[in-house]
Order: structure tokens, then sequence, then C-alpha cells
RNA sequence: CGGGAUGUAGCGCAGCCCGGUAGCGCGCGUCGUUCGGGACGACGAGGCCGCAGGUUCAAAUCCUGUCAUCCCGACCA
């Protein structure tokens, strides 16, 4: 295989790059900014998608699909959300090709302009309201709870596969309730929702919190964020869930009619993750031997390798090796049996490795002589010898271990590398070491830029606190409400 | 859109200054020996040297144009 993996200590965005295309979870395509999603990073995408889709309809979500393309003349009905994606829209303008009368090939047939042109979604707010405006007419239609997996387009300069691609796959949620406090209620379930799958599936520990008026959505009255810290020192927005008020419902004429009888507009919330969770994935575990997956969203959580010299030795160690994976596949462990004959098993060793499964049993002559199996934990990288029998139940503990050791270690980390900072020479030190920095803001935009303009650090979220501690702000010195998390972000 | 760089085999690169018709490593194929941490040997397949012009007896190499990609900045889940 010879995959050289650039080392995280030395270039880490080229041994991020490296490890995505070399563990076969994705590449660049022909089209600029945009990527392919191989299998090996597909079936990852599935089994996030899996987990999401049963939380969402465990609390009353269904799911939908809405177009595409999105008129232009929806898309500038609200004001702040026209303004926020503008400037990365890719617009449909004609519908037809006609081969060139110079013979230059296919060219666009001018005469097949669009009446009106089409945006391609970069999300799907005004699309789903304009439909949600014929859909609802008295309180006895709220809340609609829907949700829609799709892909959408954002032209962004310059991309990163999974963290920022041009077009991208995600969910995204749209509500409509008849008060404003069920639509907070809504946003901050979905929030900890998001939460929960990112720790408990992804093994990534996240702060949640409230964005800044200056990273909020464009058109949302507030949004509630989870945040990250990756391996770098640099934080990541892993998932967000606005409060979107009455903005779109004014925007679009959604009205209800109240139990009193009264037209009320609808209130709203919308809330995504995308793939960009992928590229979060593999920058919070691995390592510089590799992918390192959490058992939860390993699509093979065990390999086994035989160790043989000849056929008769290979027909024995199999026989042993389909047992065992029948065995733990009885208890839901997905198992490959690597039984390629064109690879030596430390081959086979390093490149399972490289691609992150999280436990390896080898089975070899002698293992068979004394009915042991060797086994490796991808987290650790540390090997013991077990006895065969019981191995089913011993590796779904290994398992279950490797899950949460993951945890532990990515929660360390950013423990670690967390700041209480509280004069202006430590914060411009720190921030070029990375991590996030608690310190205290005065509450104004003008410092959230000046800072940013500085240090290139941002607000990444205000806790949501219920006794918050008052202070001076770090850059004005005036008074702060409460401490704020900054740093620098992806 | 500004600054820098690069386009040669599937991938990574050398050759270019000093023009003479293409080479290395990995990978790929066949056969044999191997197999408890990235195996070895033999043979073999594979390239209009990004594209278009020009200079020249002769261009991967020199000149002009063009397209594409990557890195650095302004934008962002």
């Amino acid at each position: 295989m010879a995959k050289e993996l650039s080392s995280r200590e030395d270039n880490y965005s080229q041994w991020y790059t490296d490890l995505v295309t070399k563990a076969d979870l994705a590449e660049n395509s022909a089209v600029r900014g945009c990527m392919v999603i191989k299998p090996y990073g597909y079936a990852i995408w599935e089994r996030m998608q899996a987990a999401l889709d049963k939380m969402f309809k465990d609390t009353g979500h269904e799911n939908a699909y809405f177009p595409l393309f999105i008129p232009k003349s929806f898309f500038s009905k609200e004001a702040s959300h026209v303004e926020g994606f503008a400037k990365e829209c890719a617009v449909v303008t004609h519908y037809r090709l006609k081969n060139d009368e110079n013979g230059k090939g296919i060219v666009v047939d001018e005469d097949a302009k669009l009446e009106e042109e089409l945006i391609v979604r970069p999300t799907s707010e005004t699309i789903i309201w304009d439909t949600y405006r014929t859909w609802i007419q008295s309180y006895r239609d709220l809340p609609l709870l829907i949700n829609q997996w799709a892909n959408v387009v954002r032209w962004e300069m310059r991309t990163r596969l999974f963290l920022r691609t041009t077009e991208f796959l995600w969910q995204e949620g749209h509500t409509a309730h008849s008060t404003m406090e069920e639509a907070v209620a809504e946003a901050e379930q979905m929030l900890r929702i998001y939460a929960e799958f990112a720790e408990d599936w992804m093994a990534m520990p996240v702060l949640q919190g409230v964005k800044s008026p200056n990273e909020r959505f464009a058109g949302a009255v507030e949004t509630y964020c989870i945040e990250a810290l990756m391996q770098d020192g640099k934080a990541l927005q892993a998932g967000t869930s606005h409060f979107l008020g009455q903005n779109f419902a004014k925007a679009f004429d959604v009205k209800f009619l109240s139990k009193e009888n009264k037209l009320e507009y609808v209130w709203a919330t919308s809330w995504g993750v995308s793939t960009r969770l992928m590229g979060a994935l593999v920058m919070s575990h691995s390592d510089n031997s590799g992918l390192v997956l959490p058992p939860k969203l390993a699509s093979v959580q065990v390999v086994i390798i035989p160790i043989y010299k000849n056929q008769e030795q290979f027909d024995a160690i199999s026989q042993k090796a389909l047992e065992i994976k029948k065995s733990l596949e009885a208890r839901n462990i997905r198992v490959k049996y690597d039984n390629r004959d064109t690879h030596k098993p430390g081959f086979k060793f390093t490149e399972w490795e490289f691609k992150g499964v999280p436990l390896r049993i080898a089975i070899g002559p002698r293992d068979l002589e004394n009915q042991t199996v060797e086994i490796a934990r991808r987290d650790t990288l540390e090997k013991e010898v077990l006895q065969m029998t019981g191995i089913d139940l011993k590796v779904e503990n290994l398992l279950g271990q490797i899950q949460k050791n993951l945890f532990q270690k990515a929660l360390d980390f950013r423990n670690m590398n967390t700041f209480k900072i509280d004069s202006w020479s430590d914060f411009t030190e720190q921030i070029e070491k990375g991590g996030f920095l608690l310190a205290h803001w005065d509450g104004t935009p003008e410092t959230e830029q000046k800072i940013k303009d500085e240090t290139k650090a941002t607000i990444r979220l205000i806790p949501i606190e219920s006794d918050p501690k008052p202070g001076l702000c770090v850059y004005t010195g005036k008074p702060s409400k409460q401490r704020v998390y900054f740093a620098r972000a992806y």
C-alpha cells in the first residue's frame, strides 16, 4: 500500500487530507470544490444518518422532500436571509444546450433563457415556508415538524474535503409552532439531540450555547450551536439550531387561526448537521497511524486476519475464524474476515489500522494449537492474547470500552486546552497556541469584530448559564455579563 | 478577484538551464518462492510530456497564448 501519511504534528492540514483520501473516505472530483464520497466514507455517513434519523423520529419529526431549485423571488423575501447567502449562490439561467454553429462543441442555447432564474438551494427556508403557507391554517395544524435529507450548494472560495465543499449533504429540520415558547423549546431540544449524537455516537465532546449576533444564521433571532475542539486547537461548529421567530412567517405570510379565533403568525425553527461531521470525526480521534473510528460508527468493527503458511493451515484457521465471526455477528457486531491471499498479514494489519477499524483479531497456527487469538485495539494500539472461548463477550465489552475511551481522551484534550483568560496579553499569547479561551466580552459586535481582526479569533459560543458571573471585558475593560468561548475556527 | 507555484504512466516525481523523440519509485498483470507487523525474484503491460500556435532539420525542453490545479489573502456549516 505504501500509504505515506503526513504527521499530525508537522503538517496538520496535510495529515487531515491524507487521511481522508488514503483511508478511502472521499476524494476530489472533476468538479472544482465538489467531492466524491467513497463507499468506506459513505458507510459512516449512512450510520450517522440512521442514528440521527431515529432521534428525529423519536421526537415526533417526519421526513419530506422539497425541490433543489428555488425561484429567485422567494429568496429575496427575507432581507437578512438574502444578504447572508447572496454571495455564494449557484444560479440556473438556461434550460437547454445546442451545438455551436461554428463547430465549437456544445454551447448554452441563448433562446432557452428562463423567465425567472432559479437558485440552487444553499438552504431551504424560503421554499419550505412558501409551501407551509398552504399547509397551515389553524392551530390544529401545528406544530408542523418536518425534516429533510438533502444536498445543498454554497459557492465557497476555498474548499476542503468534508469540512467545506461546494456541494454537501445534510439534514435540515423546519418546524412551525403556535407559540414562541414552543419554538424556542424545539430549537433547544434539537440542540440537545445534536449534542447527544456527537458525544454518544461520535465520541466527540461538544460545548453548547448560543451564537453572538455576528455569527448568527441569516434570518434567525437566535442561533444555538454545538462546538467541538479539534486536535490542532481549532474549534469546529458541528451543528446549529435556529429560533427563527416570526421572520419567515411574516416574509411568506404564514398565519394560523388560534383557539381564540385570532389570526397570528406562526413561530419557526430550523436546524441542521452536515457531512462536515465526517471531518469532525476524522479530526477528533485519528493519529499518525491513520484513522481512528468510534465503534458505534465504524462500518467494520472487528477485522479477523488469518496467519498461515499453507493451504491446510489456511483452511483450519478459516474454519475457526468463521466460527468467531458468526458468534460476534450474533451479538450484532460488524465483522470482516480478511481472507485475501494476495497480501501478507503485516500489510493487512497496517491497512486496517489505517482505516480505523476498532478491533483486530489475528489467528495463526500457534493460536489454533492453544485455542487463543491475538486481539489488538486501534485506540491504544495495545495487543493481548485471549482464549477463544467467550471471545464474543470480550469483544463486545472491548468495543464499549473503546467508545468510552475515545470520548474521555477527547474530553481530556479539550479540558487541557480550555483556558480562563483575564488579560489581553494572555489572550493574544494563548490564541497563537490554540484552544478555547474563556474570557469576558462587553457584548458589542464592534468589540468582537476588533478581536477577530487582531487575532482571527471569534466568539464560538455564549454558554447558557443559570448563574452568569459578571466581570470585565478582556479587550475593552467594560462590564461583561459572563465569560464566552473564543477560538480560531474552521 | 490579488500574490506565489505547478501541469510528464493510475499515484508521487526526475528530465527542461545546455533542443536529438522519455525515465525512476510505488501501484498494476503473469509465474514462482513467501506469510506472527508494510515480502522477494523473474518477466511484462502502461505516456500525442495540460491544450493551441510559433522558432528549428529536430521541441517535454526555447518563445507566445490559453486552460486547469494547488498554496497564501478577502467569504463561510
